[in-house]
DNA sequence: TAATATTTTGCAATCGTATGCATTATTAAT
DNA sequence: ATTAATAATGCATACGATTGCAAAATATTA
C-alpha cells in the first residue's frame, strides 16, 4: 500500500488555518501567534507533518546538504574524520551526501558534477584535488568548496590541514635526539600537499641538525607499494636504523614487513614513525610512535568554516594548519635526555 | 560574486524551444526529434546547464538519495561496506546520504526523522535496530527500509547478513578438529542478532561434537570491553586453549591482551579465531583466522534488493543469508588431517 | 497526391513549500 | 475611548522541473 505524504495543506485544513501559518510554524524566527503555533503543532503531530526539505530548498536555495567527496576509505584517519565531520554537521542541521571518487569510477570531475546536481550548500573535498575547470563551475555555481588534509590546490578555497611541516620536523628533531644515524624516508604519494609537506619539514630539520636522508623510496600512501619500498629500502649492505612513513596506514605494512620478513627487532634495530595516529597506531602489536593528526579539531574547523562561507558568501578563503603532536609510543628508541614533544 | 543557476528556461531560450523540450532532452526514453535534441544539448553546455535533482524530486517523487545510517565507523567492517555500497549506488545513479546513530547524537528515531524529511526512496540501517513506531512511520510513508548486517528485527524489511549461524559452526568444528578442549566465547552485544546467531551455530556445533563452552564473556563489540573480557576468562586456573571472538575488532584487542598483558602464544597456547575478516586481520601482525563476512556480496545483494524494493514497492521482504568462509591464517592451531572449509 | 498514422512540440497544471504584500486583529500610547 | 503602532494572517506567486493533453509537424500508406 504506497502512502501518501502529508502537505502543509492539509495540515493548515484542519488546523483550520491558511498553509502560510503552517509554514510559518515550521520556519524559525517567523511571526506566528501562540494559538495558532499550537493548533498546527497538534494538527501536525496528528497527521505526522513534516516540512519537505526538498520543496523548501527549491525556494530558499538552501538544501542543507554539504557533498564530501572522499576516497581512500580504507585509510583508517577518514573514517574517522568521515564521522566527527557527520556528527558535527548533522547537530548543525547538514547532512553529507557521499561521493567516492574511486579509481573504478572514473574521473573526479564526473562526480563534481553529480554533486553540483543536488544543488549542495557546499563540498569537502577530502584529500582530492580538483581540476581547475572544476573549480571555476563550483565558483560559478556559487558553491563554497573545501579541502580536507590537503592543501595549496587553489587559493580561492579553504584548506583545513594538520601542519605538516612543523611534523615532519618534530619527527626529524625526535630521530635525531634518539641518536639515528640512518634514517630512511618512505613517502606517500608525491602528489599531494601533505607527503611534500612532511618531506619538506623533515629534511629540513635534518639538515639543520647537520643530518640527510639516507635512504628514500615511495609508497604511494598505498600498503602494497610499502611494502615494496620497504624491501628496498633494506636491501642495502648497511640497513637504516630508522624511517620516518609518510603515513600511519603506509608505517604498519612497514613494520610487518621488518619485523616479518627481515626478521627484525623494533625498535632495537630500526625505530619506526609514523604519521597520522590512527587508532590501530596504538594497538599494543603496533605501538607506533606517531605525529597526531588532531581530527576533531581538524574537523571543528572544517565545519566553522564551511558554516561561514555559506552564511556569508563573500568570506576570504583560509587555510588552516594545526598543530599536533608527537605520540611517543613503543616503536622507536627515545634519547635518555626525556624529549618533550 | 555569487553567481545565478542556469534553469531549464533559460536553455530553452537559447535553443529556440520550449521548456518543456528541454526537460525532455534530459529525460531518458522521452519523445525528442534528434534535430532539437542537438540543439538543447548544445545550448546547455553552453550554458553549462544541468537539472536541478531537488527540483525533479519534487514532481516525480523520488529523490535518487538513498539514506544510510550507521553508528560503528570504528569497526572497520563498516567503512569497507560505506565504500562498496556508495560505489555500487552511484553506478546506479543513486547517492547515499549518512546519518550517524552516535551515542551522542541521541535517539536512533530521531535521525530517522531527519531521513524521512530528505525524501530518501530508501533507507539502510547498518546494524541498527528501530523502533517499530519509527518502522510503523516509514512503512507509512512508503520509504523502503532494509538491514544491513542485522536480522530478525521486523519481518517487514528485507535484511542481509552473512550466514552467522553457519559461520558459528565452522569454528565450532574447526576448533574441534584442532584439538582443543577449553574453549572459550567473547561475546559481542547481546541484542544483536549477529552476536546471537554466530553463538548459537557455535554452541549447537561444539554440542554436535559432545563438547560445551569452557568460558563465556561479554565484549559488547568494543575493545574496551573486550580487554576486560579477556582479563576475567583468563583468571581461571586453567585457562581456556581457544577463544573464539565475536568479532575481529574485538579480536584484536583480546589477542593484545593474551599476548602482551598475560604473555602468552599464540597459537601455541592459545588459538584466536574472530569474526569479518577486516583488512587487519590479514596484516602479519595479527594474522587473525576468522570468517569472513564477504562485504561485496552483501553490499550487492542490498543494492539489488533495494532498487527492486524501490521500483517495485509490492516486493515481498527477503531475508538473504550469505555464507562466507573461514580463512585460515595463523593465530589458530590447524589440526593435521587437513580441514577444509 | 490525399488520407491516415505517428512522432514532436508547446501549453498549462502540478509538486510542496516560502515569502512579499495587503489586510485584519491585537496591543500600546495618548 | 480614540488613534497610532505592531503583530498575525491569508492571498497569490515563485522556485525549477515533469507530464497529460491537444495541436502541429512529419512519416507512412494506398
Amino acid at each position: 500500500m504506497a502512502t501518501k505524504k502529508v502537505t502543509s495543506l492539509e495540515v493548515a485544513k484542519l488546523a483550520g488555518v491558511s498553509q502560510s501559518a503552517v509554514s510559518r510554524v515550521f520556519t524559525p524566527g517567523a511571526s506566528v501567534s501562540k494559538k495558532t503555533n499550537e493548533k498546527v503543532r497538534s494538527a501536525a503531530l496528528e497527521l505526522g507533518y513534516r516540512p519537505n526539505i526538498l520543496a523548501r530548498s527549491l525556494i530558499t536555495g538552501k538544501s542543507r546538504i554539504i557533498g564530501l567527496v572522499v576516497s581512500h576509505l580504507d585509510n583508517y584517519f577518514y573514517p574517522e574524520a568521515l564521522e566527527l565531520l557527520s556528527n558535527a554537521l548533522q547537530k548543525k542541521g547538514y547532512h553529507v551526501l557521499v561521493f567516492m571518487a574511486s579509481k573504478t569510477s572514473g574521473n573526479i570531475d564526473d562526480v563534481l558534477d553529480e554533486i553540483l546536481d543536488y544543488q549542495v550548500d557546499a563540498i569537502i573535498l577530502a584529500s582530492i584535488a580538483m581540476s581547475s575547470n572544476l573549480a571555476n563551475r563550483c565558483v560559478a555555481a556559487g558553491v563554497p568548496v573545501m579541502l580536507f588534509n590537503r592543501g595549496q590546490d587553489d587559493d580561492r578555497f579553504s584548506t583545513v590541514t594538520s601542519d605538516n611541516f612543523l611534523g615532519g620536523q618534530k619527527v626529524a628533531r625526535f630521530l635525531i635526539a634518539g641518536g639515528h644515524k640512518r634514517i630512511g624516508y618512505i613517502a606517500g604519494w608525491e602528489g599531494a600537499s601533505t607527503q611534500h609537506d612532511r618531506e619538506a619539514g623533515f629534511i629540513e630539520e635534518l639538515k639543520q641538525h647537520g643530518s640527510s636522508l639516507y635512504a628514500r623510496e615511495v609508497g604511494n600512501f598505498n600498503q602494497d607499494e610499502a611494502r615494496q619500498a620497504t624491501r628496498k629500502m633494506f636491501s642495502k649492505k648497511e640497513i637504516p636504523d630508522a624511517v620516518f612513513v609518510a603515513s600511519d596506514d603506509m608505517a604498519f605494512a612497514v613494520m610487518d614487513v621488518i619485523r616479518f620478513e627481515l626478521g627484525l627487532k623494533i625498535p632495537e634495530q630500526v625505530s619506526v614513525v609514523g604519521y597520522d595516529d590512527v587508532p590501530v597506531a596504538s594497538w599494543p602489536a603496533y605501538d607506533l610512535t606517531t605525529v597526531r593528526q588532531p581530527a576533531n579539531r581538524m574537523v571543528a574547523e572544517t565545519v566553522s568554516i564551511i558554516l561561514e562561507c555559506i552564511e556569508n558568501p563573500e568570506t576570504k578563503p583560509l587555510r588552516i594548519e594545526i598543530d599536533g603532536p608527537l605520540i611517543l609510543r613503543g616503536s622507536a628508541k627515545i634519547s635518555d635526555k626525556s624529549n618533550k614533544e
